[in-house]
DNA sequence: AAAAATGTTGCACGCGCGTGCAAACGATGT
DNA sequence: ACATCGTTTGCACGCGCGTGCAACATTTTT
């Protein structure tokens, strides 16, 4: 039976009426790199400990101009990955002490009203791992002035009103066409995911250069409108089910996992394949499931990890200078190809 | 290249004096059920608009007693159908206006700070979605008074200083186990989960329980100590390895998909054995993987949107009559089991 | 021992909005 | 036209803390 009964909140001048000190001082002992003796910080602990005082961040924002809160805007709850890029990116934030507001972007119409949403809140960031964030809102979102800090993470933007930090797409596709080339595929088809934001055409492209530089010619694409491991499922079987054997490409390259995941469930159990003898597959992100036993996936991964302490370094970063950056991950081969 | 200049706020009272009202007219305005006239409410509206001002929420929060932000612990980012969860939640919060703070809780020690964490905040309520709270953690963060609402969602708790919003575990399980008996199945073997809160065996006991009922014997039982398909794998694969036919199990029956995944891959791909027809699975939670191809998982789903909507009529609930609620959910049967 | 340098503490003001009430307004009835 | 009632608007005060500077205390230097 939680009590709704407001009693009075205690705040630094309880504290610092316990301790002995002003108010300032309180605040001061609670604060990283403030001009305070040893004493009188412990004195100051000692007397907050007493009474559970703790800051309030949420008058702190008010009164400063920053609030060690972010907004996360996400919208594409149906890829795998997306779970990992949360785990990783509050994981960094929130031992670096940010706070993170996690907005789910309702529907395709709803990007820009979420991103105003975000700002009502004072944050200091925001983040974009979703997949609905074209140019036309990112410019408008810029414009308003309410964004300190547009971050695109995990993506590529060429948008210059953003900071993108992501792998590099072109490396790392590269190295992935090169793979596909070395291992002696002849038929491969390229499974690419939705191209609402308009750099992220780059690693369809990327490997189909890469392709038609070594062969002379085009490999077969289709797409994904989602990265959803159904639909994924679903036009993969579309694609391929009338198909002769010869027909068939032998290894198909997808944009990332979630697809990866789905159509290696049609090839098996929907068009009674097997991989990677019959058709093989790769993936992009490594996700968890793409390790286990079921799919042992040839996939490319990211450092997360490492992107995520960057995008932390952004935060806290004062200058202006663009800070995008592009990481390399690293090609894991498994069973799938 | 996003800038760091701070250009002044637009605050009301800039949209006051366009619009030739008062400060608090303006905040009126934006207000649901204020009393205001149409006319001067669209007025107002449009010299808001004009100026490009909303309302801080986070001065609304320090002003009043409410802020309209509710934090959400999470610990067990292993579990796919977290995402789910992240994803039902998010959105009927946001659809009725209500922000949401991510909480990663980074480790076993780190509940207590996290809580803490969100407090901070001036969160109207907390919402826990992980695994690793305690009684006695939840005891405290009562008593130190910062929390107007402690939900537990998802799971059941009995700890009478929360409320608890979850499916109905006893009735959940008899149907799950009455399935398991009809069907015919002589050798189950029952897979648990983490045992951190008390109230969770629910499951695993009502499921033997019900066996010896019907059978006068107790099932065979194992656990694993998080919900992650691999470690699920790895214990399944231990504790089968070494058994001849006969004394495997016929079906394992699992606390929740997470576990059931993996048991799956470890039966077909470590033992090399075929579900159903050498041992059957059964999950709990009917996360989106269940329904795919691959695992065609039999599994028991929760009402997860009724369950989200009933938890924010919850926070928008003045009363202090104990909110805890069960729902019911339903098997969806497939052919796993 | 005095002066200078450094370290430490206190304070006025404001961040943008909510609360509760009082004043002003408009409509209704006699 | 006047009193009455309901509706609409305005306002003083406070929510809890940061900023920047001034005052004070302590240490170092000469």
């Amino acid at each position: 039976m939680p009590k709704a009964e407001s009693l009075p909140n205690i705040t630094a001048d309880d504290v610092a009426a316990q301790a002995g000190v002003s108010r300032w001082t309180v605040n001061r002992a609670f604060k990283k790199d403030a001009s305070i003796s040893p004493k009188t910080r412990e004195k100051v602990m000692t007397a907050a400990q007493s009474l559970g005082y703790v800051p309030d961040l949420s008058a702190a924002a008010l009164a400063s101009t920053r609030s060690n809160l972010v907004a996360l805007l996400i919208d594409d709850f149906a890829n795998p990955h997306k779970l990992v890029m949360l785990e990783k990116l509050t994981r960094a934030l929130r031992s670096r002490g940010w706070d993170t507001l996690l907005v789910n972007t309702l529907d395709s119409d709803d990007a820009a009203p979420a991103l105003l949403n975000a700002s009502q809140r004072r944050v200091d960031a925001t983040i974009l791992i979703g997949i609905q964030f074209d140019d036309e809102v990112l410019n408008a979102a810029h414009d308003a002035r309410r964004f300190k800090k547009l971050i695109i993470f995990a993506r590529t933007s060429e948008n210059p009103n953003t900071i993108s930090i992501a792998v590099d797409d072109e490396a790392a596709t590269r190295e992935i066409a090169q793979y596909v080339i070395r291992k002696g595929y002849q038929r491969p088809l390229y499974m690419a995911g939705p191209r609402t934001v308009s750099a992220h055409l780059l690693r369809k492209e990327t490997f189909a250069r890469e392709w038609k530089d070594r062969f002379d010619r085009e490999p077969e694409c289709i797409a994904a409108d989602r990265y959803d491991p159904d639909l994924a499922a679903s036009i993969a079987h579309d694609a391929l089910k009338d198909r002769t054997a010869a027909e068939l490409p032998d290894i198909i390259v997808c944009e990332n996992d979630a697809l990866a995941l789905g159509v290696i469930d049609t090839i098996r159990h929907r068009l009674g394949l097997r991989v990677p003898q019959d058709i093989a597959v790769l993936g992009f992100d490594d996700v968890p499931q793409a390790a286990g036993h079921n799919y042992r996936l040839t996939t490319y991964r990211q450092p997360l990890t490492e992107m995520s302490n960057y995008l932390v370094d952004v935060l806290e970063s004062q200058d202006d200078t663009v800070h995008d950056r592009k990481f390399l991950g690293r090609l894991v081969p498994r069973d799938s190809a």
